[in-house]
DNA sequence: TCAATCCGTATC
DNA sequence: ATACGGATTGAC
């Protein structure tokens, strides 16, 4: 048996009787000494994980393994031991021949099950993963490995596909390349340029690292599959993240298609915790090697791992809500980093932070000739770029420009479904030049400005800072107003003005995943869109794109890109799109020339000149205000000069109170040090019992 | 002189 | 978090 995560798992998975069941109410003779278990033959030192919240004790402990525990308490393997007078439960971490540990062992409690559910590559990770968001092993571990199910555990192995190697540590038995299904081997690869040079890299082994730009239109699942089944046959394996549960199942039939069945699965949360764990083990042991599935997904534990892809990484369905609220692009970067593979990251649009690793080297663009481009995608107008309709909110909700409604009436002519995007409801209202709409920025750091109260003057929702005497650097005004959060009026105004046409809606609640190639207007919230069977929506109406852009955020406007990118890909080559927005805002134009990738450099390099993410390393620190101050302290106690710290400012917190906010930045060189000083900060505060929460989040998705 | 209590520190 | 140890305090 191996005896440290550092090499593979193990073949070894003996059944072995791992509780003994208590005798019924039998009158205990007291507290007997007993004689301490022989220790196991060889390595009788499981250096342990364990499953606690404190920040100060995240790092391994020893135990002493009996020698009936030997065969079990295998590197991988969930244990249960005695810990500060608790039971705690733990990974198994290595088995060693001694301990550094100068005191007595204590002895390994009970081996919950031999199965070695933590692999080596994913415990590495998760390491990585929790050092760079000043995380804890644990609480990485738990997104990671799905919990116990014990009956599926027990099931029996059911019949191994004929392509599916029994160890996946024999390099001897490589995967049979899967016969394409597919007409076109290359599936869209060939019109990428550098597309097919991709796919023979990841056939040959090797593990080229791309940001993909992809062409609109229905394309990319297929393109996802192809470059798992290149990876397959270099008898590796690939895991596949997607945000939702619709693009998996795109993705799932792609798979299908392309590696033909049984030789992938699926994850996601909806399949409960049975059949997830199932799969999950499926996966674990070997059985299948290519892996699609949603967030949690990119810790899947494929063995011998080639290829990571993330599809539409921009979306927030890739940011883990829990700490340390790692981003799935982020632990696919670091996973292939770690594990030697190539990596695909991208979407139609891909975000800022995957455009910045193209610009520090790490991955290189994967894009179509700009001829190719143009042929694919949707010729784009725009109405309401006029100056009239730019102040005049009532014209902009209450009226539809005859433009949008003569491209509805053309589409719907001609036979295929239109596509209206509305904004979704809620967004926090920010405040833009009254003239232009040009959001207002603080001077200092560049953050939104908001109100405080009442009749006070403007300030910084991010360093507090007042704004005193605001100008507009567009344009020069001092007027400032609130967006206008858009309205599904619209929509319904619409239904009106195109009498007997079949209208259906797909948003919160109730998500269509496909409509018919038939004449219909379909009305979607942005992530909501449905699929249009046949070559796509005849024409698509954008109609939110002053609500998305208004937003405070300092994501809004290439959140807004890549929703309208994503909209408008499902429009059929040549068909319509037009947009409701201003035709000289660099989003707008971004869409109109379909040069996403474009915007995001463009956004990389504002985010350099203000001094944000990605280009600087940024630590959000949020809880009540004493607390804050402390943790901040700490830190920089810890850090060489040159950690910027922005604010307090006030900040609502996650349970509904008021608190503080304050932002560390260093240079992205830095960032492992900042992290580390936090993480020491956050030991120093647990130690000390001084328990108020204070929430740690590295390069923080909501800014204000 | 002994126990009850308070801190500080380690938790294998 | 517990848990334990050593110092401290207070009452016989």
């Amino acid at each position: 048996m191996q005896d440290t995560l550092l090499d593979g798992p193990s073949p070894a998975r003996p059944r072995v009787t791992v509780r003994s069941p208590r005798p019924p109410a039998a009158p205990r003779p007291p507290a007997a000494p007993r004689a301490p278990e022989p220790a196991a033959p060889t390595r009788p030192v499981a250096s342990v994980a364990l499953d606690v919240p404190l920040a100060h004790l995240d790092r391994p402990f020893d135990y002493r393994v009996s020698a009936a525990q030997h065969e079990t308490a295998v590197p991988g393997a969930r244990v249960r031991v005695r810990f500060a007078g608790r039971q705690v439960t733990g990974f198994v971490l290595a088995r060693r021949e001694a301990s550094e540990h100068l005191g007595a062992l204590a002895p390994l409690h009970a081996v919950v099950s031999p199965e070695p559910v933590l692999s080596a590559e994913v415990a590495a990770l998760a390491r990585a993963v929790a050092d760079r968001g000043a995380g804890t092993l644990a609480d990485v571990l738990r997104l990671a490995v799905p919990p116990r199910h014990a009956r599926v555990e027990a099931e029996p192995v059911p019949p191994t596909s004929p392509a599916a190697p029994t160890s996946p540590a024999a390099p001897a038995a490589p995967a049979a390349p899967a016969a394409p299904a597919a007409p076109d081997p290359g599936g869209g690869w060939a019109t990428y340029d550098g597309g097919l040079g991709l796919l023979q890299a990841l056939a040959a082994g090797r593990s080229p690292r791309a940001v993909w730009a992809a062409l609109p239109g229905p394309g990319w699942p297929a393109e996802v599959a192809a470059a798992a089944a290149a990876c397959l046959a270099s008898g590796r394996g690939v895991v596949i993240a997607v945000p939702d549960g619709r693009d998996l199942a795109r993705v799932d039939a792609a798979l299908v298609s392309a590696l033909g069945e049984g030789r992938h699965v699926a994850l996601a949360a909806e399949l409960g915790p049975a059949e997830r764990y199932r799969r999950w083990l499926r996966v674990r042991r070997g059985q299948v090697r290519v892996v699609a599935g949603t967030r949690a997904a990119v810790f899947a534990p494929v063995a011998d791992l080639g290829l990571v892809v993330v599809w539409d990484d921009g979306d927030d369905a890739h940011a883990e809500p829990r700490a340390p609220y790692p981003h799935g692009r982020d632990v696919a970067v670091q996973r292939a980093h770690l594990a030697g593979a190539a990596a695909l990251v991208g979407g139609f649009a891909p975000s800022v932070e995957a455009v910045a690793l193209v610009e520090s080297g790490w991955a290189r663009l994967l894009a179509a000739p700009r001829t190719v481009v143009r042929a694919r995608a949707p010729r784009v107008e725009v109405a309401g770029g006029d100056a009239e309709l730019a102040r005049d909110p009532a014209a902009r909700t209450a009226r539809l420009p005859r433009l949008a409604l003569d491209i509805a009436r053309e589409g719907l002519a001609g036979g295929g479904p239109v596509l209206v995007q509305v904004p979704r409801r809620g967004y926090q209202p920010g405040l833009v030049c009254a003239r232009c709409r040009t959001p207002a920025r603080c001077t200092h750091c560049a953050g939104p400005l908001g109100r405080p109260a009442g009749d006070e003057p403007l300030a910084c929702r991010w360093c507090g800072r007042s704004a005193g005497e605001h100008v507009c650097p567009q344009c020069g005004s001092a007027a400032v107003r609130a967006t206008v959060v858009g309205e599904r009026r619209t929509a319904e105004e619409l239904g009106r003005a195109l009498p007997g046409v079949l209208v259906r809606t797909s948003g919160r609640g109730d998500v269509l995943a496909r409509v018919a190639a038939e004449p219909a207007v379909v009305v979607a919230t942005p992530g909501a869109e449905p699929v249009a069977d046949g070559a796509g929506y005849a024409a698509a109406l954008l109609l939110d794109g002053w609500a998305l852009l208004g937003r405070p955020d300092l994501h809004a406007a290439e959140e807004a890109v890549r929703r309208w990118c994503a909209a408008a890909a499902l429009v059929r080559p040549g068909g319509r799109v037009v947009i409701l927005a201003d035709a000289a805002v660099p989003a707008v134009q971004a869409l109109v020339r379909w040069d996403p990738a474009g915007f995001a450099a463009r956004e990389s390099a504002e985010r350099r000149d203000l001094g944000f993410p990605p280009a600087v390393r940024m630590a959000a620190l949020d809880g009540p205000a004493d607390a804050v101050a402390e943790v901040a302290a700490l830190a920089r106690e810890q850090l060489p000069a040159g950690c910027d710290l922005l604010g307090p400012v006030p900040w609502r917190l996650r349970d509904g109170t008021e608190g503080e906010r304050v932002l560390l930045r260093v240079p992205r060189s830095r960032g492992a040090e900042l992290a580390r000083a936090l993480s020491a900060a956050a030991g120093i505060r647990s130690a000390r019992k001084a328990g108020v929460a204070v929430r740690v989040e590295v390069d923080p998705r909501e800014l204000a």
